[in-house]
RNA sequence: GGUCGCGUAGCUCAGCUGGAUAGAGCAUCUGCCUUCUAAGCAGACGGUCACAGGUUCGAAUCCUGUCGCGAUCACCA
């Protein structure tokens, strides 16, 4: 629409006055005003030298002598305000009403292929809060860049080596008495983390009992026997040990087992999986090609470093002088391995916090130094952590909020909500309702903050249910299904002679604009986009639904129109929905 | 100290590619359940958009500086 007028106004334009200006500026005409959409005139005022006025009702007569769908305008101060004709808006709405994907771009043959990585967890702890966020942005990114006509491989990458897997393992070695997670009912990744707690326990007694015999704290720190154990599993690990290593992948399958149990849980799953213990030594490979390519040097100590200064950065290290990797070197085998693995790569998203932000720009920069092709097309989606009322989360200090326990209470939460307001009379499943209202108000909370702000989360408040919530979207949504079931069938022919009211238009525009806002949340990395955008959409419909009696007395034309209209309100809340990974109940 | 991010109503957040009178929810107060689901709707109250300059017809939005909060600057991951 707005490409016509836009045309029209150019051409316009250029006659009268000679002049060229490609960027006219509309925006939807701001309330209390007459009009759908309007022009600022403004920025053509440098150029033609008349008063906005004039210069309003030149234009606003030559488009709405051009155009149909322009049924008036009128021109205050330097905007020049468009009022649209209902037959527009109803056209609109029969051309989309059947389309079920409406705003989504289904992914073609040689469409982009994006490789979105999220959650990427240690193996010796369950998920928290904080992988809670990383999960829902990274599903919820790849959702969006999918309904824009992307395809998708989603992934992670498994820290599943180092000393902090070894802490458990030792730990289980100790005081496990061979037992196994089903031996306590519990999670695979709930029964380690245990172990890691227990290390943790053990070694500061430990600690504590070599002070009080009169050693240094930094002595009993790397002499305290558990330490110095959990270091010798370490050595024997990466030299192959049989015994170790068979120890190592059994407590990871306890570990996987248990957070796949929880991304299921919670609606997010992945297209492949990468492990630390694959990659890292792939990373030296590379290191060793840029240094043969003269990007990186090493020195005296036989150390690789990379010298970045004249990016505005550091000198950063790939090697220890030792030889082995550290975290960039992995992660540099990672990237090249995916490589590999998906030729057609044509781009990559990280979903990781923002304390990373400094690794990734050098990851970033070293790629594009190593000259790989794909390198122009990284993205880190950074995002700020999640903040508790008592401060940050620290596992040492036990104030972590573990994520099943978190997914469970939002389950509780909603099931004495529910039974409170008393609706749960004629639900099938209801422990099914109660989880997907509880996930809804936790994704949605998540989701619709702005990525990069921190985010400050109450667990005793717990999550609301009302105003501007997951709940209320899902609510809206039971509600249009229950309206379509009350209705036996919708016999709508467009007919231009029906009167629309204005909060109805105003839907009808928010539903225009919807393959827009798409976009622009894929291109902004953004759900919280969509996530707004929604809300604005159901508070509208609620508004305008609450004071008219769809089902009543009255002009069957208009009625069907306002059923068709409802119909696709629901679509656009299932689609919405879709792309924040939020599940909408028929009934609730 | 260097670098990056954030600062909008009592609280939690939108708005930021410059446009008209600053937008919601929560909380507080007032109305509305014989029609489809009141987890709702209508309304009231609440603002020096951290502060100071600059850019221009116009700044919450862009630039500079100051302050506050956070992150980061490891032969940790």
């Amino acid at each position: 629409m707005e490409r016509e007028i836009s045309e029209i106004v150019e051409k316009f334009v250029e006659k009268t006055f000679k002049v060229s200006n490609e960027n006219f500026e509309f925006q939807s005409t701001r309330k209390g005003f007459d009009g759908d959409i309007t022009l600022v005139l403004f920025p053509l005022l440098n150029k033609i030298k008349i008063k906005p006025e004039e210069l309003g009702v030149l234009i606003g007569s030559e488009l709405k002598s051009k155009l149909d769908l322009i049924k008036d305008f009128n021109v205050v101060n330097g905007f020049l305000n468009l009022i649209i004709t209902s037959s527009f808006y109803i056209s609109f709405l029969d051309k989309v009403k059947n389309d079920l994907k409406y705003g989504h771009i289904e992914p073609k043959n040689d469409a982009n292929l994006i490789m979105v990585e999220y959650s990427s967890p240690n193996t010796n702890k369950p998920l928290h809060l904080g992988h809670i966020r990383n999960n829902l942005l990274g599903y919820s990114v790849s959702q969006i860049l999918k309904a824009n006509g992307n395809k998708i491989v989603k992934t992670q990458i498994i820290n599943d080596r180092g000393i902090h897997i070894c802490k458990s393992m030792i730990a289980w070695k100790f005081f496990g008495e061979n037992k196994t997670p089903s031996d306590y009912n519990l999670k695979g990744d709930q029964f380690v983390g245990k172990f890691y707690v227990l290390y943790n326990q053990e070694f500061n007694t430990q600690v504590k009992s070599l002070i009080e015999d009169g050693q240094t704290e930094e002595f009993a720190k790397t002499n305290a026997p558990i330490y110095i154990k959990a270091k010798d599993l370490l050595k024997k690990w990466e030299s192959n040990d049989k015994e170790v290593r068979d120890l190592w992948s059994k407590m990871n399958n306890w570990v996987y087992d248990g957070f796949e149990n929880t991304y299921k849980k919670l609606g997010v799953d992945f297209d492949s999986y990468y492990y630390e213990s694959d990659t890292y030594l792939l990373g030296k490979k590379i290191i060793k090609e840029g240094i043969s390519k003269g990007v990186f040097y090493s020195k005296k100590d036989g150390s690789v470093w990379v010298d970045l200064r004249s990016d505005g950065l550091d000198e950063k290290l790939l090697l220890r002088s030792d030889g082995t990797s550290v975290y960039m070197t992995q992660d540099l085998g990672t990237a090249f391995q995916r490589f590999i693995d998906y030729s057609k790569i044509s781009g990559m998203v990280y979903t990781v916090g923002n304390e990373q932000d400094y690794h990734f720009k050098v990851l970033f920069l070293i790629l594009k130094k190593l000259g790989y092709s794909w390198s122009n097309n990284l993205h880190h989606l950074s995002y700020g952590m999640v903040d508790l009322p008592s401060g940050k989360m620290k596992s040492r200090e036990g104030t972590v909020v573990d994520a099943d326990d978190l997914i469970h209470s939002m389950q509780n939460s909603a099931m004495e909500i529910s039974v409170g307001h008393g609706k749960i009379q004629d639900v099938e499943n209801p422990q099914k309702l109660f989880l997907q209202i509880g996930l809804g108000a936790l994704k949605y909370f998540i989701l619709k903050v702005d990525p990069k702000k921190r985010i400050l989360f109450n667990p005793k408040a717990s999550v609301d249910f009302n105003g501007n919530t997951g709940p209320f979207i899902q609510y809206a949504y039971a509600r249009i299904q229950s309206i379509l079931r009350s209705t036996k069938k919708i016999d709508w022919k467009p007919n231009n002679n029906i009167k629309i009211d204005i909060k109805e238009k105003e839907i009808l525009k928010h539903l225009l604009i919807y393959p827009q806002i798409v976009k622009q949340a894929g291109e902004s990395y953004s759900p919280a986009l969509i996530a707004n955008y929604l809300y604005d959409l159901v508070k509208l419909f609620n508004s305008f639904y609450q004071n008219i009696s769809i089902l009543g007395e009255g002009d069957p034309n208009l009625k069907n129109f306002r059923l068709v209209l409802t119909q696709k309100v629901g679509h656009t809340i299932f689609n919405s929905c879709s792309l924040l990974g939020i599940e909408v109940p028929d009934r609730m």
